[in-house]
DNA sequence: CATGAATGAGGCTTCATTCAT
DNA sequence: AATGAATGAAGCCTCATTCAT
């Protein structure tokens, strides 16, 4: 029972990860539901007991996306650190992610900015969907500033310095234009996002 | 003749202008020719005799925006002015087209980002189709380090300390999210750019 | 243009037809989309250039059998004849369409009796949808009262005398267990009906 | 052993009702066999442990419902009454079917009357598998005729005007329209169906 | 006998594109 | 250049049925 249970389980997860692979390469419509069901290895038809619809499963991916992100910046968060090495400790710990699966920055920056008909009709705005993510982004920039490392500024403004650069590299990996391994980038990235931030 | 060639460039124009508000609206592939058609005040097959397909259109009006942004950012560049101003100017700019004509940065961030299958067959990768913009970037860079404004550093990362927080705030925009119209955001984010960038 | 409009329309009725003849042999699910359009000569997408959805194009198949019949039965109510010769024409009339036309009154058997699920979901009931053809058989039955010549009955009981034998036979003919032509029972039909329903 | 055939035939008649019950109210093609197999409280596969198919239980269901009718109106048959008696009996025996048993006549007209391609393959026509229950009307009728009740004639005349009301009734009481109970109104339909047949 | 995951065939529908007018 | 009917290729999804457990 509950073995079963589990097996269902990991099985959705599989689903989830081929769904990542194949979305964050070939987009959400060039993707066929079949094309996915080959890479987990089962039937078309099988999918659909376990997700309502493709686009069911894309939201599920991204959730999935969202809270691998934010998982990560938490712990970052809950460290005993400096703002600046917790700046640094994200922007390599992000950077690994996209080294490591990239499928799974790629993914969110593909489908989720881009296919925002998919996701608006359960999310109330796409935004929303990335929710638990951007709380925790929300919560280095407060605790950065009451620490006295950071300026105080609107949160948004804070947020585009640190999720730009770093989208834009999911998007320079994706491209195949970098010289070097992401990575490399990592501790410049992460010098000039703290420069920007940091009380003047 | 003569005239009707400029007709039919004009008519062409304005097919392209549709498409980007349906494209950035509803992104490439929700869609639908018909849609277009209906949105100039034509016929979906006419849109066949100025445009080889929907690939092919998607393609021209990506050049557009691409050109719309370059060419702004090279009158800039032209200017004798100081580099900080040149990034103050410049993201000025930018956000003046996200709020004048959202769907171009809108149709930017969502058809040419994120459908990487649409563009690549025709450019090598989806990053050369917007070479015009980037390499004028590289300029307003170049010049900032000749001058002795900023600090000398990788392309790319500098690259996405401009073009990322500029990329975000496209999407904050699109989803609804800021409370003050985008162009008050200016100010903070041209400086931000500028402490990443500049010399220290 | 007028024309066009027209040839439109025209095409939209050989789809109806052929419908009506596919559905009345085959049943509502049993014919595919593509059966319809190979019927008429089109492709099955075309179909949806006419038509909304396979349902959409049942039920304009049954509002063009109910209209019909109502029509047939209209004439017969407005001319000046006794009530039992009305009751007789319309025996005559209907076995009439039977051997016709055997796919309309068929039709009508197969899908509305039996397809309620196709129709519930725009006529509040399917009793709705053939509303002007039981009207009609109201006023048969209302002059027939009026002019000394019908008992009076309840609606439900008299409307069940005349079309549940008439639609028995219906079904009896496409078993094909009739000895004789449809037509040839008319008279003894109309009879048994004027026997149950005239003034004792 | 003969205790386990009996439970086995005791959950065949339950999985019959059932379908009885959902075919009669969702049509052959709309109810789903997990539908069926959740309305017993048992699993989809399971359901294929006691019937070959979707249609050979359909059929089974049919073959049940025949059976009801025909008993009830072999056991009017076989009183020593008036055929005027006979008939009273059987009308009202039938909307008391139709009232406390509304889905088996329901599933009768739906299914049996309407979806000929699932029943034609086995009986070689539908007719066929209500042969027992149509032979008893033939009972009544004959039986009538050689006391001198009813008039002599054609089988299928007669037959259609005994069926026909009963079920119209059928499906108005499905419709909901009627104002009464069903049963209320078996004294005039009795009255009419003898008025009809009688001997004149 | 019972389960329910898995299959696979096939249906409905959409849509870019063509083409006769 | 303009129309819009027509095509045909796919895609998503459903569901009866099977089968390993």
């Amino acid at each position: 029972m509950t073995k079963d249970i589990k097996a269902k389980e990991e099985r959705k997860f599989d689903i989830v990860l081929a769904a990542i692979r194949l979305f964050s390469r070939d987009g959400f419509y060039a993707t066929r539901v079949p094309d996915i069901a080959k890479e987990v290895g089962m039937s078309a038809g099988n999918i659909y007991n376990y997700f309502k619809s493709k686009e069911d499963l894309a939201k599920c991916a991204i959730r999935y996306c969202t809270n691998v992100l934010a998982n990560k910046l938490r712990e970052i968060n809950n460290m005993d650190i400096t703002t600046r090495e917790k700046i640094e400790h994200f922007v390599k710990g992000y950077f690994e992610v996209v080294e490591k699966f990239p499928e799974l920055t790629e993914f969110f920056l593909r489908v989720y900015l881009a296919n925002r008909e998919v996701f608006s009709k359960r999310c109330d705005n796409g935004y929303e969907c990335a929710s638990e993510f951007i709380e925790e982004v929300g919560r280095l920039l407060d605790n950065g500033a009451a620490a006295g490392d950071l300026q105080k500024q609107d949160f948004h403004v804070a947020f585009s310095m640190i999720m730009g650069p770093l989208g834009c590299f999911t998007f320079l990996t994706g491209e195949n234009v970098l010289e070097k391994n992401v990575i490399k980038y990592a501790p410049d990235i992460a010098e000039n996002i703290y420069l920007a931030l940091s009380k003047r």
